[in-house]
Order: structure tokens, then sequence, then C-alpha cells
DNA sequence: ATCCAACATGAAGACATTCGCAAGTCATGT
DNA sequence: ACATGACTTGCGAATGTCTTCATGTTGGAT
């Protein structure tokens, strides 16, 4: 077994902790856009969304072109469209199960 | 759509970017541990296992409960284990990728 | 060819959050 | 009551985020 392997995979999980990433990676995830396209739809600065695509291009999860006088990204591992789709999966498992435990600890439905 | 989902996604891969607590994950995934077991296994303080279980309680990610003298903890969404799996996946995509950029930058680097 | 405007990236700073170690608290079983 | 195991709290250190300013690049206008 690799060593730092939790390491590993405690960068990658980082690297996703943050909602301009995520946003980011959902719309690249349907089709590539350029940088002011994604600014249009992210509301942030322009220096602070190159700072956010710097972080993902690190981790190779995205990569850049020039295409006249734009930049364009795209994702470079198809499958992150499955982990995102996952992860809404288990986001919406763990919010039934705050449901449960918040009316085991309130039993108002209870007769 | 709602509005504050990018957050909570956020959020969620928040308390997954940590060594610690991916390392608890997976042995979870496999079986129900006590908090001594996991000491063990994960090579850590007590003080700080019990602060990074206590992160993934306030997610709703894990649920404990006393057996006797000790404290067991279980995954409350099964889900979890397919996530981790997915992320595996990925990550060795992300290593491929990252080689190729590599031996396409420094042709002259492998033989 | 030169200049200009829009686009994209980078660096440095203040600011907030998180981590890890240390002690202390609480509960349980013998 | 004692001992053990589990959990919380407080503070220094480290990390991450966002704003401001500066740099570089492309394409078109003068």
């Amino acid at each position: 077994m690799g060593v730092p392997l939790y390491q590993a995979k405690a960068e990658f999980f980082k690297t996703l902790a943050h909602p301009a990433r995520i946003r980011i990676l959902e719309l690249l995830s349907e089709r590539d856009h350029a940088v002011h396209e994604l600014l249009e739809e992210i509301d942030i600065e322009p220096s602070n969304l190159s700072q956010q695509l710097a972080v993902l291009r690190r981790t190779s999860m995205v990569v850049s072109h020039r295409s006249g006088g734009e930049v364009v990204y795209s994702v470079s591992v198809p499958e992150v469209r499955d982990l995102l789709l996952a992860a809404r999966t288990i986001l919406a498992g763990l919010i039934a199960v705050q449901g449960e435990l918040e009316s085991e600890l309130a039993p108002s439905h209870r007769p």
C-alpha cells in the first residue's frame, strides 16, 4: 500500500471543499467554458476565479488552452461528473438521516 | 436550484478533507468499530481522534452508541462506501493524467 | 508599427478558519 | 471510591480565503 495514500485522498477532497470550485466543475462537466463565461455565472472577482482555477489545474482536475483571445477550460477526467452525482446522493441521504435524528430527539410526531 | 447548495456540498467535502477522517470512514465502512479499536489502527492522540469523530458526528456521517464500557461507531449512510470507491477511481485517473502531462512537458525525460 | 482596451494570471497583504496538543470533565464498570 | 475510557475546551501554530495591486498577452484601432 502507498504510505501517504490517505493524505493523497484528503488532498483530493480538499480541492473540492470550496463552493466556487464545485460550481466550476459542475459547469465544466456540462461543456467547456471560457474564463469570462465562468465569470458571468459565478459572481466572484476575476483574480479570485483565477486562483480557484489554479488550484484545480494544480491537481490536474482541469486543463486549459488558448483559443483566440480567450482561455478555455475543460475537465481532464470525465468521472468527475459521477463523483459529483454520488456526492449529491449522499448529501440527500445525510439530510434524511439528520431529519430522523431530529425527530428522535424531539418526538413530537409520536402519539 | 437551491441557492446555498454549493455551500452545502463544499461543507460536505470539507469533512472528508482530512486523512484521519477518511481512514475512519474506510474502517467503519467495513464494520462497526469501538473507539479503542480505531485508536489501535490510526495512530493519533486519543483527543485528536475524538475531535475527528466529533466532526463526523456533527455532519451526521457517523452515529455512536454505548455498548458496555465502549462507544461503538458506525456509518449512517451506506453509500459512503460508494463515494470512497469513486474517489479512488478518479484519483487513479488523475495520477494517470498527471503522468501524461509530465511526459508531454519533458519528452526526453523518459526513454 | 504603435497604442489601447479587454482578458487572464500572479504576488502580497489582512483576515478568518482549522489543526493539534494539552489539560480538564464526565460517565461507566469493578 | 477508584480506575479506566471517552469526550470536551483553550490556546498557539499552520493553512486557506479574499481583496488590492501589478504584470503579461491577445486582438483590433489609429
